[in-house]
DNA sequence: CGGCCGACCTGCGGGC
DNA sequence: TGCCCGCAGGTCGGCC
């Protein structure tokens, strides 16, 4: 589930109800990626402060640190006001009381992560290697050409790689790359200056949809207040293997880039 | 250093 | 109907 778009609509779901909460306790059922890296006891009592995002990184700003949460393959956080929490389900892993309700983090595959970082002056070793964020207006396309363009792997990877760019996973590398028209197997180095900007237009006009969208929504995903995202009916590629290209009509290649499915249309992507 | 590959988990859909 | 395989929105760490 979790690209860029869904955790800033989780975000943006969670600021009104999180901010300026207080901690009562956390608990983890399960173990996710790594531990906690605190004892749940010394989260108590702590005012939650903001709530931010830094590539698919969610960010929970505590009074002496930070909580990073990170979704995972299969992660999705609900809220639930006071006294309205239902009995805890069979992948609920993580749940965050706080005087006005609870959080909680539903993970099947348990591939998402929360971790304690207490030095907030320095950034967590996870974050410090992100790349730019794509909605930074600061953020040119010369600086993606820079990352890229002495690269021999083909830009569809190289887009996963969150030191190139922060916050893009498998569906929107694809569509981006269709409506930047390049094939995904161009190799970074042969891509010039000016696709660079193409692709870096290409890929924040991907994620603005997407953010209007509420994300997408495949099998498990949920915005923290239940409503459902409905990006993936707009998809031109993702998922779309076969089916006629809403652009050309030509079918819909599939195809095993880096052990991840890569969706593009032959005719309207080009090197 | 760059790039490939396995590992970590569970669930679901398709094919036989 | 039921089972087995492959695949799924991620990314870390080990290896060449």
């Amino acid at each position: 589930m979790p690209e860029l778009p869904e955790v800033e609509v989780t975000r943006r779901a969670l600021l009104r109800p999180l901010c300026g909460s207080r901690v009562l306790d956390v608990d983890m059922a399960k173990a996710l990626r790594w531990p906690l890296q605190c004892t749940p006891q010394s989260l108590a009592g702590q005012r939650i402060e903001d709530i931010g995002r830094r590539g698919k990184y969610l960010l929970l700003g505590l009074e002496q640190g930070q909580l990073i949460v990170h979704l995972g393959m299969s992660g999705s956080l609900r809220w639930h006001g006071a006294g309205t929490a239902p009995p805890r389900g069979p992948h609920e892993h993580f749940r965050l009381r706080t005087d006005r309700g609870e959080l909680r983090l539903n993970d099947p595959r348990r591939f998402g992560a929360v971790l304690w970082h207490a030095d907030a002056r320095t950034p967590h070793p996870l974050l410090g290697r992100l790349g730019p964020e794509p909605l930074d207006p600061g953020f040119e396309g010369q600086q993606l050409w820079r990352a890229v363009h002495a690269r021999r792997a083909a830009i569809k990877p190289l887009l996963l790689d969150q030191a190139v760019v922060a916050g893009v996973g498998n569906i929107y590398a694809c569509e981006a790359l269709f409506r930047a028209g390049i094939d995904p197997r161009t190799p970074g180095r042969k891509l010039s200056l000016r696709r660079c900007q193409q692709l870096l237009d290409a890929l924040r006009a991907t994620l603005e949809q997407a953010l209007c969208a509420g994300g997408s929504t495949l099998r498990d995903f949920c915005s923290s207040d239940g409503a459902q995202g409905h990006f993936q009916q707009q998809a031109m590629v993702y998922g779309r293997a076969g089916q006629p290209c809403r652009r050309c009509a030509a079918p819909i290649a599939q195809m095993p880039q880096a052990q991840r499915s890569t969706y593009f249309c032959r005719h309207c992507q080009r090197r």
